[in-house]
DNA sequence: GTCTATAGTTAGATAGAC
DNA sequence: GTCTATCTAACTATAGAC
């Protein structure tokens, strides 16, 4: 199925896009584990049933909400780093990636911490880990572009201050709240401003 | 039950002990939706009608679990404190919270992440948000001593700085690796020298 | 494509023996 | 205290009507 010119949106499209959203948001909002395929189905306004036309089994809609959720953050990160120019520093478009991944993450619910990834046959696992990997390799690359540049301090371990990074988003999608003064921008800025400069005198 | 001298640790204190141990790591590692009562048991190696011995429900688990997680790691937090020692800096204090904060989090196998805590009922969910609360003020209350010591540069949101430094470490116990080179030492290090000097040049 | 109805399984929880 | 046996409810998944 290559969604190439005239592919054609079908309402069986449509509904697996719903049902992916509002599994997305559910597994997020109380935890893959605790979400059954009756809510799902209750969330996309369909009958438990009419769910198995769409997916073969509660975990082929896992797989697709991590695919669906990780491509999904792949590509919007890619856009970012294309609107900030190839022009700006790696420590403007790292930042500008950064925010991204935060406000994809808020939008669409999407976290891949779910732990019943460990569950799914190795198949759909390799390939999740695969994906994952591929997206963090962006984020790595623009750490190492800064540091052939000559723009960061020596001594850091890169992948580890990478994880860390892009740990205190993942989690702060946990604890940030839209109804408050802060937006999003905001706290990838001050991420990004800690990263760069520290706090301390 | 005062905790006071003649407090006879009896078998049932034991299991229940083992039983809060067992359930924090299953918890930790499949999510605590994915975490039967019967699995529980199992790695407890006891049956599963026996868990019903020692607690009223699966909630009831869950809740001893949540709160002998945040209360030891508060008392282990505190006590990295005082033996870092009054006199020391409030940032040097804040880097040994940290470094307990991680360890506790990695050799107890607790993170309070758990989602189910929504589906808890009012009066247990509140009584373990006030201890997060109070946990997280011992944190907060180092970063204004080193604020009102003028140890900072002015300019930071710093409830925001500190839920984005505990939250990096928090992810960083999912993908930690104890078997990799780096001790958990080395991770809430590296943390902490980005968090006060910054990366950038 | 979505529904209703239901089979088959497994979960949380209880009862009573030991 | 722990075990075995079992109840009831809820879950995943299927079948066949529309």
């Amino acid at each position: 199925m290559p969604p190439s010119a005239k592919a054609k949106i079908t309402k069986a499209d449509k509904t697996r896009a719903r049902l992916i959203e509002v599994a997305t948001r559910l597994f997020q909002e109380h935890g893959s584990g605790e979400v059954t395929v009756r809510r799902i189905a209750a969330a996309a306004k369909i009958e438990a049933g009419s769910i198995y036309y769409h997916f073969a089994s509660r975990d082929e809609i896992m797989r697709a909400v991590l695919e669906s959720g990780v491509g999904g953050a792949h590509e919007e990160v890619m856009q970012a780093i294309a609107k900030a120019g190839p022009d700006c520093s790696p420590l403007e478009r790292f930042r500008a990636a950064l925010s991204a991944h935060f406000k994809y993450t808020l939008r669409r619910h999407f976290s891949s911490r779910m732990k019943e990834i460990r569950r799914l046959p190795k198949r759909l696992r390799d390939h999740h880990m695969k994906q994952e990997r591929e997206y963090a390799a962006v984020f790595a690359g623009l750490l190492k572009e800064a540091q052939r540049k000559g723009l960061l301090r020596p001594g850091f371990d890169l992948p580890v201050v990478r994880m860390l990074a892009i740990g205190a988003l993942t989690w702060a999608a946990e604890w940030y709240d839209p109804a408050g003064a802060k937006s999003p921008d905001d706290v990838a800025d001050e991420l990004m401003r800690v990263l760069t400069g520290g706090i301390a005198r």
